[in-house]
DNA sequence: GGAAAAACCGTACCGGTGGTACTGTACCTT
DNA sequence: AAGGTACAGTACCACCGGTACGGTTTTTCC
């Protein structure tokens, strides 16, 4: 049973390094093979088709972000006790992890799903919805958390004020691969954060 | 020399409508002929190949959505003089026109270039890398115009703050053809909006 | 230790797709 | 009349996703 799962592991991890580089089309299952060492036979064991080779693979991205959004806010949590303050370290830190990563952030899954309509397959489209779902909701009780303490300057709603961080991580994305300027991503999560301040903070300075 | 024209046009148009839908690989040229009612050979003879209509499809889009930034800030400056007003209108005014859009934002062609390494065309990447770099300027232009006259409550870099606006719209695109709630670009086109307000009142409310 | 199931390999094949190559031809301009 | 423009038509190729199916090794469980 080890066995399978280790194979099944390799191609995911041969996948999705070719799949963030390359996209997801332009990735052939002949090449993923190859590199797994493995055969056609071999793969199509796995996986019934291409389709469900991208529904693992965005699973597993979920799962690896979800991850890595609970060190994040656990950390900043461990830092603050006030709700605000958490939110705006927890951006920073995520900022400052992002603009660690080599080449830049790796690209949204997410997103590549998205601009592919390889999510007419039901089972992608419906992992996609569910893992930004996931992230509204998550967010959502950190602005629920603060506005307990702090009213907000303007009358925003706190879903669209959560699926805004979604928002700019992806679309940050887009912008850091369209002008190669990886450091992009960062620097519009850190504006977020500007904005978070300075829609609660009870003084402007 | 207008027949030419013609048929490439009904090209694009055909590419276009199909390519927003169901995304670029997806579509295939056999698709796009039949579409056109052409043949292959007459393709062929107005695009290179595959790459040169992603192309030619992203330097039109580009056109198309420069002439709609013009009329959205032109009308602005029409409806106010302070600067930061002519701005919240301005983003006002494109939310409420991505709003009207049936089915929601028909999708950037960029983020979709992006996303499928048809951007290892060199010609297709640097269309699109003047493209973003032309909104930065836009934007900033426009952020330029409001400092002069309303100091920023937080320490922003201007250019950041330009790219922010590409960045919303793309990340909203994507959140919205996530969950299939096509409002919400424009719902985060209106909380950049309310961004702006809180970092250039000199009052806050 | 033997049977059965799991995890593959090998090979052959199919339809679709991007792309090439080349010939033919209607039309328009000079 | 000549030559370029704008296609149509046909034939062909390599690659890719996917199917089919038989054979082989490895692991698991009784």
């Amino acid at each position: 049973m080890a066995r399978g799962e280790d194979t099944r592991k390799k191609i995911l991890d041969v996948a999705q390094d070719a799949v963030l580089t390359k996209g997801f089309d332009a990735t052939s299952i002949d090449e993923i093979v190859a590199n797994a060492q493995l055969t056609k036979s071999g793969f199509f064991y796995h996986f019934r088709d291409k389709n469900a080779l991208a529904h693992a693979l965005i699973e597993r991205h979920i799962q690896v972000e979800d991850q890595l959004f609970d060190e994040v806010f656990g950390r900043a949590k461990d830092l603050a006790d006030d709700p605000l303050q958490v939110a705006l370290i927890a951006l920073k830190l995520l900022a400052e992890l992002i603009e660690d990563m080599p080449n830049g952030h790796p690209g949204c899954i997410v997103a590549t799903a998205v601009y592919q309509d390889r999510l007419f397959n039901p089972d992608v489209r419906e992992a996609n919805r569910r893992a930004v779902l996931g992230w509204r909701s998550r967010f959502r009780a950190m602005f629920d958390a603060i506005v307990e303490v702090y009213p907000a300057n303007d009358a925003v709603d706190l879903d669209d004020l959560a699926d805004m961080v979604s928002s700019v991580i992806e679309g940050g994305i887009v912008m850091a691969r369209a002008v190669s300027e990886p450091s992009i991503t960062a620097r519009q999560i850190m504006l977020l954060r500007s904005y978070v301040r300075l829609l609660f903070s009870p003084q402007l300075k």
